[in-house]
DNA sequence: GGGTAGTGATTGATCAATAAATAAATTAAA
DNA sequence: TTTAATTTATTTATTGATCAATCACTACCC
């Protein structure tokens, strides 16, 4: 059922030391994804790794600070795939979306993690989401900035909005509820 | 510290029998927005309803559904307020816009534990969010269908879009995520 | 023989949920 | 109209599971 992710072949002698940090987060990011933050157990990331459950406390300090980790993860590629976004002011909206689009489809757990986040009182964790929530943000805006764009404050809100609204859609299992502006140009 | 909820002055002879059950959904409400739903203790909710924690599961079933039901409370209550909307089309935006932001003002909370459903993987609650979304969803449609809109389906999008943004940026504590559209018309 | 990578066994807390008992109120009987 | 019977409201005490986290140990490599 629960298929281990660390298959890796040794090429002959030459043993291919995999990052177990980076194995982990990436375990957690489905298991936090499928079962939310509380109900996923730090057992069911180990088994899905191939190692014991006390190990990710070698790793990880606690259970919070590996969802933080992931959670962080997934803001960074987000960060990370907007940056080279770059188009003429009348197209700008449209790269946007689809590089976001993009995301979505090769990495449709860590927009659920990030629509969970959302909910989740824990001060250490608000705080991460606040803060990647602002780094979009400013960087979608210096994006429509730097292309010229007309009124982009009021853009950049609109794009965020659509955005969450397509993430609520993805993650609620509710594709009728995904933007209409998507639909044709 | 946790102030107790059920301050009830019988006059005179006149026994006043408050509603158990409408008690414990009013703490509750207040008890799981603040700590989330997994966190949050029945017995912080029988506290400040003052009653005994057992006595919670003489009344509701089990916790999932003590938190459904202050869920569907809460989408009661939003439905409840946009079904006495009616405009021109020329305003019937702003005047949604004007009955939701004081339906924010007066139940925040209720937002706040929509917020934190949308991450919610359990099944029961899922539906509960879904089922609440159509509703919502299609009782706005109608009213911008019976104003006379010219583009209800783009929107209703629009105004769920800004909505959840709305909703996110409350619960996150982050009014600058508000959309920029309500900042003047 | 010390460092790195890892495991098995265990514990200590936390809570939802149950069960058994009690008090209070309401109805019925005498 | 007092009292007995019965139902309703509520509590105390307890349990049973679940898990994060710790600890003490092993095996291997340089």
């Amino acid at each position: 059922m629960t298929k281990e992710l660390n298959s890796v072949q040794p090429k002959s002698d030459e043993v291919i030391v995999v990052n177990r940090r980076e194995q982990i987060l990436e375990a957690a990011v489905i298991v936090f994804a499928e079962h939310g933050y509380f109900r996923a157990t730090t057992a069911q990331v180990a088994e899905k790794v191939g190692i014991s459950q006390p190990y990710i406390f070698k790793i990880f300090k606690n259970k919070e600070e590996l969802f933080v980790a992931t959670l962080e993860r997934a803001f960074e590629r987000i960060t990370r795939s907007f940056k080279g976004v770059n188009a003429p002011a009348d197209q700008i909206v449209w790269e946007a979306i689809r590089v976001y689009e993009r995301l979505m489809e090769t990495h449709p757990n860590e927009i659920i993690l990030q629509v969970q986040a959302l909910g989740i009182r824990d001060e250490a964790i608000r705080q991460v989401i606040r803060q990647g929530m602002r780094d979009i943000t400013e960087l979608v805006k210096q994006i429509f900035v730097t292309a010229g764009m007309e009124h982009p404050e009021v853009e950049v809100s609109t794009f965020m909005a659509n955005g969450m609204l397509c993430n609520i859609s993805m993650t609620l299992g509710m594709p009728e509820l995904k933007p209409k502006h998507l639909d044709r140009g």
